[in-house]
RNA sequence: GGAGGGAUACCCAAGCGGCCAAAGGGGGCAGACUGUAAAUCUGUUGGCGACGCCUUCGAAGGUUCGAAUCCUUCUCCCUCCA
């Protein structure tokens, strides 16, 4: 129970999850416990991790997980709301989508325990007295009482009948399934709910919904995602990880500490009490947290490669050894250009400024003229992490 | 169905015939300081081998020597009335 707890934002109702464990450890009947899955956005990043771990805890002490693909959803296309409509996917894009899913899902989760679904399995076969027969068991004011419903609907902006229907849908997902727990962000906690109501609609042993934080990305404010630029990609060189971690404000250690690792939580309370104290520098204990994530997503020597090469870079202001090269026949260049070229910067113009500012160095010396002679082994850089290496072909 | 208001760069938001590649803020990037933290200060933020040229102010036309600014049509959004 201290494990499942952890992290966790929100159990309801916590009572039953407890006599469900304590059942399916008399019985040895493991729980069903459910993740649904949007097929469209395949880049897995720490921030989806937050619940996959706390699916991979439940595996460890023997449960099942089951991961569901809505891939009807992606298929038929969602019309609804402002952002401009979803594409629709084909089968073939969802196939492909669940594949990449699968592959960087199973950093975290353990295969052997893990049954992936596809809710057009079921969803594709209702009829129009089927969807009736669902849409039924749940009513206007019920699905009102979401925040988001709620708040259009008194300000009176428009909410289309199919977006009533996706909490339904996700629902009904459980009952298919039979689902024990369903998992998912706090923005979730609504669906979660239906999906419990519908069980019981149906019949069945309701769920229990369990909510998981969402969590902030590398800025400190604004949760973590891949469209605002804060993330960090489970699939992230092991040594650019290192540096999003590093990049992290002070106030989100803890956090991510108790979210991504699986160090013991005492562990982390003593870690946090000596920071508060003055006792340890945040940067070491950020520098483990780096650590302990690489290990996760790549392994332990990767980590301590990526410590190294960090700790020279930015503690010493010295040059890394393993600088990508490129390869070039023309010595004589104009920077912003061949900067532009190498993908340094986004275009000349922007590398022009660069120079002006002093943000290029050229083997450790700032450069402030825009012609340059290259030579064999010249390092080139930009910015504070961005290098290459000049080798000359004959 | 009727009456008004709006659409400006990544976001918010000024501009309302030339001085506008477009104020200000946010965000981003870079520099200083640092611990690639926070806070602070500074610079920068369409493209182009560039004191000039090209593309940008919802879309398409038009007036004018000259338009983000004026006119016409269209699209979308908001407010009020029915």
């Amino acid at each position: 129970m201290e494990i499942i707890h952890r992290g966790a934002a929100e159990i309801v109702p916590e009572e039953e999850l407890k006599q469900k464990l304590y059942r399916s450890i008399k019985n040895g009947q493991p729980l069903r416990i459910k993740l649904g899955l949007d097929p469209t956005a395949p880049d897995i990043h720490l921030g989806h991790t937050v619940v996959l771990n706390k699916l991979r805890q439940f595996q460890d002490i023997g449960h099942e997980v089951h991961l569901i693909i809505g891939d009807f959803t992606g298929r038929i296309g969602d019309p609804s709301g402002k952002s401009e409509t979803r594409k629709q996917l084909t089968e073939e894009e969802v196939n492909a989508n669940a594949a990449t899913y699968k592959e960087q899902i199973f950093k975290v989760l353990d295969p052997k325990k893990t049954i992936i679904h596809f809710n057009s399995q079921w969803l594709m076969k209702m009829n129009f007295v089927d969807v009736l027969n669902l849409a039924g068991r749940y009513t206007v004011a019920r699905m009102l009482e979401r925040d988001d419903f709620a708040k259009r609907y008194k300000e009176g902006l428009p909410i289309g009948i199919h977006e009533l229907m996706y909490p339904l849908m996700q629902g009904y997902d459980s009952v298919e399934l039979r689902a024990d727990v369903e998992l998912g962000g706090t923005d979730q906690k609504f669906n979660l709910l239906v999906g419990r109501n519908l069980q019981k609609e149906y019949g069945f042993e309701p769920q229990i919904a369990l909510m998981m934080p969402i969590l902030e990305g590398t800025d400190g404010v604004q949760k973590m995602s891949k469209s605002l630029g804060n993330y960090i990609g489970v699939n992230d060189e092991a040594y650019d990880m290192f540096g999003k971690v590093m990049s992290i404000p002070d106030s989100l250690i803890v956090r991510y500490f108790e979210l991504l690792t699986r160090v013991p939580m005492e562990e982390i309370k003593t870690l946090q009490s000596a920071m508060e104290k003055g006792e340890i520098n945040p940067r070491d204990v950020k520098i483990r947290l780096a650590k302990h994530i690489i290990a996760a997503y790549h392994n332990e020597e990767e980590a301590a490669k990526a410590e190294e090469r960090f700790k020279l870079v930015f503690s010493q202001r010295d040059i890394p050894e393993d600088i990508p090269f490129v390869q070039i026949t023309e010595r004589e260049v104009w920077l912003p250009k061949f900067l532009q070229e190498n993908g340094m910067v986004d275009s000349s113009s922007e590398g022009k400024r660069m120079i002006q500012q002093g943000a290029i160095k050229v083997n450790a010396v700032k450069q402030v003229d825009e012609n340059l002679v290259l030579e064999e082994n010249m390092v080139i850089q930009v910015g504070k992490r961005k290098f290459i290496k000049v080798r000359i072909l004959v």
